[in-house]
DNA sequence: CGGAATCCTGAGAGATACTG
DNA sequence: CAGTATCTCTCAGGATTCCG
C-alpha cells in the first residue's frame, strides 16, 4: 500500500500556515489575500501565495476574480474544503480540553461551542 | 491573544512523522522504537528519537523501561494522547470520502469503519 | 490590490557509524 | 535493543523590492 488516508490528509493540510488560512476562512470568513497577510502572524506574501496555490490545486479552495478597479480576488472554500471543518474543530476541542491553561490567557476552560462563538479577535 | 487552540494542537502534531507514530500506536498497537523505525517509511533513528521525546514532553506518550535482557522500552499513549484519536479518525475520514481514488490502489471507496477494521498491513 | 521576482539563511532532515 | 553522535545538505520559508 503506497498511501494511507491519514498521511494523505496530512500532506494536504500539514504545511506551515495552511490550517491558519483554513481557520480564518472558516471562523472569520476571510476571503482575500491581504486579509490573510495581515491577520496571520509572520506570514509573508511569497509563502501565502504558495499555500493558496497548493490549496487551489488540491481542490480545497476556489480562486474567483472580480474585474473591478482595483481588481478584487476572493478565495472561497469548496465543499471539499468545508469538509475539513470537522478536523479543525477536533483540533480546537483537543487543546481546549487538555491545554486550556496554556492556550487561553485567562486560563479559563471553555467548551468548543463557546470558543467557536467568541469574538473573532480572540483568534491569533 | 497569543495563542489559538487550533494552532496549539498543530504545534503538537504538525511536525513530520508525529502523526505516523500516533497512527501506528493507535491502529497497530505498536509500542517499540524499532517497530516504528521499521514501519514508518524514510524515518531515521535520529528523527524518530526527537519526535518521541517531544511527544513525551507534551504528555502524549509515556516512556516505560523494563529492565530485562535485552532491555525493553515501550512507548504508550497517555489519556491525552488517546484523545487525539478523534482528530486522526477525522483525517482518515476526509481522505476516504474525498480522495479514495488516490488513496486506495484498488480505487474502491470504503467507510471509515471499514478502513479502521482492515488488516494492519494496508497502512503504509 | 494582489501578487511575482530575487536573494538568502537556517532549522531540520538524511545518511551513516557507533555504543551501553 | 534502543538509541547517540556527526556531518552534510536541501529547500521551505524570511525579507525585501518591484510590477500590472
Amino acid at each position: 500500500m503506497k498511501c494511507c488516508p491519514i498521511d494523505n490528509t496530512f500532506k494536504m493540510i500539514g504545511k506551515k500556515f495552511t490550517i491558519h488560512i483554513l481557520r480564518n476562512m472558516m471562523l472569520q470568513e476571510q476571503t482575500r489575500f491581504n486579509q490573510f497577510l495581515d491577520s496571520i502572524e509572520n506570514i509573508n506574501p511569497k509563502t501565502l501565495s504558495a499555500r493558496l496555490r497548493e490549496m487551489e490545486k488540491t481542490g480545497l479552495i476556489e480562486r474567483r476574480v472580480f474585474n473591478e478597479t482595483p481588481i478584487r480576488i476572493e478565495y472561497l472554500l469548496t465543499q471539499k474544503g468545508k469538509a475539513l471543518r470537522a478536523i479543525i474543530e477536533q483540533m480546537a476541542a483537543f487543546s481546549i480540553k487538555y491545554e486550556s491553561r496554556t492556550v487561553f490567557k485567562d486560563k479559563k476552560p471553555r467548551t468548543l461551542h463557546q470558543f467557536l462563538g467568541e469574538n473573532p479577535t480572540v483568534l491569533k
